[in-house]
DNA sequence: GTGGTCTAGACCACC
DNA sequence: GTGGTCTAGACCACC
């Protein structure tokens, strides 16, 4: 399975929910047009409400990540600019920022994260690498 | 005033404070023995009830940030590695990989985002100087 | 009831709540994954302001004595080392010579202290066992 | 000097100048007899306010750990039977229990807790003996 | 239902 | 003056 949740984190479920299929979007573990499971089906699967499961489809749709075809199904969307995107390009920027603030409070100067973050970049890459790998075997 | 605080967003008041002070001590607006304002002075600057500045305060000392004489005052900290700092280093990865996944959503590929995050960085390190000099000038 | 808070004493009533919760737990009366009571169930129980066991829940939270599953309710966390042990480490030690101190303005002598504790811990581990055969004969 | 303060502590000042006091008595360094320095003397040598070391001196008198000889100053008692002598042997029976809940917190059984403090025992009787020596000499 | 946040206002210990 | 605690009561997000 792609997706984990759990409840006792601090951020709420369906956030977990939101974020997970993000990052499985943005991993290449979930494609275009790939199906994604019903509401009720999910909820099963992650030990949760329904309504939890709803409420991320609902904001996920929104953010144009995934479409609900009516009677069909719900799958993965053609990547595009969501709406709102220039407001997110400063929450972007902003995070960034953040992420320095939150460094120097670990004692980190801006060049040790900026070196950090490349090797997350690094990493990340590698194992983007391994799933095009295991698509190309099916 | 180098702190502000917004009511409307969803991020809690007293989380946008200690955000805020941790920010102007990254930054080198507030440096270590400086004098913060009081609990009730802020109160009063930022229009929030007193309470909300305490607990800010109370979050801010236990991380070390702050320093708090009982009948006093309270102080910017030294910088000191927080208590738990493991686990914040794996918040900070975590953070960054939550970057690269935000930002593939506005179809930003891992090397623009590292891009994007240089020049936040450099940025930053402008403004940085800025305070610098403003000191010396002093 | 396994607690109860005395607003005349000194020590704050959120605190006693903090004290009472980590002695229950110490003691076997409360395991990992019971349930505590909600906030307010609490208050109402012992008389005092739902924002009181708020924020003594939290600091036992970050502690993680517990876990707050948001929605659901408040539950005893595995046990687990706290985060800053080493620090709690030397505050065990300072505690052990305060007591040695105090003993010495009772009259006395650190081997008159040994053996108390001895005494104590004896009755303690009498009061545990009696928890475990409570528990066995359910 | 036998006594420091630290007024970042959470503990109030005029408590930590009781503390260093009942200390250094139970230490040795303080012998019946000894004289105090006035109530200025140390609160100049401390950097702390008079009305401070007052509080501490005045609570010290009432322990029956000092005596306050008007005209002629301040001198350490001779061992005494403190007032109210049976709630403090309760409360040490008390501290000891705390000790054993918070041990408990950091993964400690009774038993490690009992070899810790005959740990500090131990230290605590070298220490003594080293200041025994020091009078010898004088 | 659950816990989290915030205000308004009181009272307290400490310095 | 300083910060810390507590109550009463409101409103909110989450499940």
């Amino acid at each position: 399975m792609w997706l984990h949740v759990n409840p006792k984190l601090s951020v709420p479920v369906y956030q977990q929910v939101i974020d997970g299929v993000k990052a499985a979007v943005a991993k290449g573990v979930l494609k275009p047009g790939d199906r994604l499971p019903s509401v009720r089906e999910l909820a099963v699967a992650l030990a949760i409400n329904h309504n939890t499961v709803a409420k991320a489809y609902q904001e996920l749709e929104r953010d144009r990540v995934i479409e609900v075809i009516r009677g069909r199904g719900t799958f993965i969307a053609e990547p595009a600019v969501p709406p709102d995107s220039e407001r997110r390009f400063a929450e972007l920027r902003a995070s960034m920022r953040k992420l320095l603030v939150d460094a120097h409070h670990l004692n980190l100067r801006p060049e040790d994260v900026l070196a950090m973050f490349q090797d997350v970049v690094h990493q990340w890459k590698r194992e983007e690498d391994g799933h095009e790998d295991g698509h190309r075997d099916r």
